[in-house]
DNA sequence: TATTACTTGTGAAATAAGTCACAATGTGAA
DNA sequence: TTCACATTGTGACTTATTTCACAAGTAATA
């Protein structure tokens, strides 16, 4: 869309925490803020808090800082969340589950739209609000509904079968939790949250510590 | 420990993978790879893939690749895998369940040793193999089972009060799925997997497509 | 009003990560 | 055995990210 300047990932992650740490300081009245009080919460350094700002375009006053209500806008349209996103789930497992039963109570610039399994004994239901499917109706729900983001928690072995659903359904980003990366064309975003691999690395600090 | 060499944490997670997929590999009966052959599976570049298999001390053969056997035990040596390391996983939720009930099935170089919250109806009780003890038992079980690795998935309000009891129960390292920076002494090492803002980040790589 | 004391935004430098490209080398074929 | 050649390991280069450091600017004070 409109946003000339290319984000970085790093900073594209921190400006999404940042938005939220302001968040949570908008709701205890907090006016304003300086860049080293951010860094101090979001565990990095002011400069490197100034220079991620930069690319939002919005200015700080010296002296006075940051206004945290006008930040925060000004982070919400660098990210483009003036509309919101519908996302589809499938998997309704253990992890699954766990996340319909999460996104329910937020309510950020996205929402989860539905959720699908091959399992019929997973389907027909409701989780936490959300519509439960199989999977043979994932296509015609996704074009109805207008879901642009994809959730994959099935088992590793049918991940890419599913993401390459997603994608023929007209899907733009994936997360997945399963531990493969997926092959998806270039005008799709994937993404991987891999636990396991959290947890070894964890272990392999640990071991040298 | 030993390993002399400082590993990025980018290639770190790289290894780890790599890992994974020459398991799969060696499970299948494949006895020997080329470094294109891992790029294409972990989605880089060959070179790449060599350029991490250095910090192993690991070496092909030029023509032949990689022994798949011998390439995973290195990688296991670099990783400190020989001892297996104890979890404690803080906070009987939705999330903590899906998390105990997936490790029980995985057998890797670490497993959850015991489960804890603050909740009575939630303890006392085993979930997946894995006995829920009330939090107060913290510090005497952890000490007792010799863990040293900490999962974090209570509400990110009691968040940093967890990991500091985990830091003074002697914890070295840290999972933290609450959406907020722990702070921890530098002797301990804290990571986090935040699945909100993964979702923002796919949900506006979705919005520039 | 002039001055002081901080904070911002950002070029420039430093560091980290990734890619290229090629000499060295072992393999398999003849 | 000899040779052709695909593959490795790595120095050098490129690109990305972070940090430094300071001119410019604003608010508070006197
Ligand atoms: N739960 C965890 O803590 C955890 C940790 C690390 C990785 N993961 C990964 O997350 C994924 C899900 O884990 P989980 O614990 O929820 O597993 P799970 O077995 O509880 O759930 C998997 C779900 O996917 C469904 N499914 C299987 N094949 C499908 C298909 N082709 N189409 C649609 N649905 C299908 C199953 O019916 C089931 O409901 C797995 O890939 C797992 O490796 C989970
Ligand atoms: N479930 C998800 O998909 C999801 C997604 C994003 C982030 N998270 C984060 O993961 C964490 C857990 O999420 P969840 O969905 O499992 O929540 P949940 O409410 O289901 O579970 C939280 C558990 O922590 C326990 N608890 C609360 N305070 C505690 C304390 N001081 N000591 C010990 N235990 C305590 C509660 O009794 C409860 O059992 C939260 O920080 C949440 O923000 C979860």
């Amino acid at each position: 869309m409109g946003n000339a300047r290319k984000i970085s990932m790093k900073t594209l992650e921190r400006i999404v925490l940042y938005k939220r740490i302001l968040g949570d300081l908008a709701a205890k009245g907090q006016k304003t803020l300086y860049s080293h009080q951010l860094a101090e919460l979001a565990h990095n350094s002011p400069a490197q808090v100034r220079r991620d700002l930069m690319i939002t375009g919005y200015s700080g006053t010296p002296r006075r800082g940051y206004t945290t209500e006008d930040l925060i806008k000004k982070i919400s349209v660098t990210l483009n969340e003036t509309a919101e996103q519908k996302i589809a789930l499938v998997g309704i497992g253990n992890l699954g589950r766990a996340i319909l039963a999460y996104f329910n109570y937020q309510q950020p610039s996205f929402s989860i739209a539905a959720a699908f399994d091959s399992d019929e004994t997973r389907v027909d239901r409701v989780i936490a609000g959300c519509r439960c499917y199989h999977l043979r109706e994932f296509e015609s729900k996704v074009k109805e509904l207008g879901v642009t983001l994809g959730i994959v928690t099935v088992p590793a072995s049918s991940a890419q079968t599913v993401a390459d659903m997603m994608v023929s359904a007209g899907i733009k980003a994936i997360l997945n939790f399963a531990p493969v990366p997926l092959k998806v064309p270039s005008n799709v975003f994937a993404d991987r949250i891999d636990i396991t691999m959290a947890l070894e690395k964890i272990a392999y600090l640990a071991s040298i510590k």
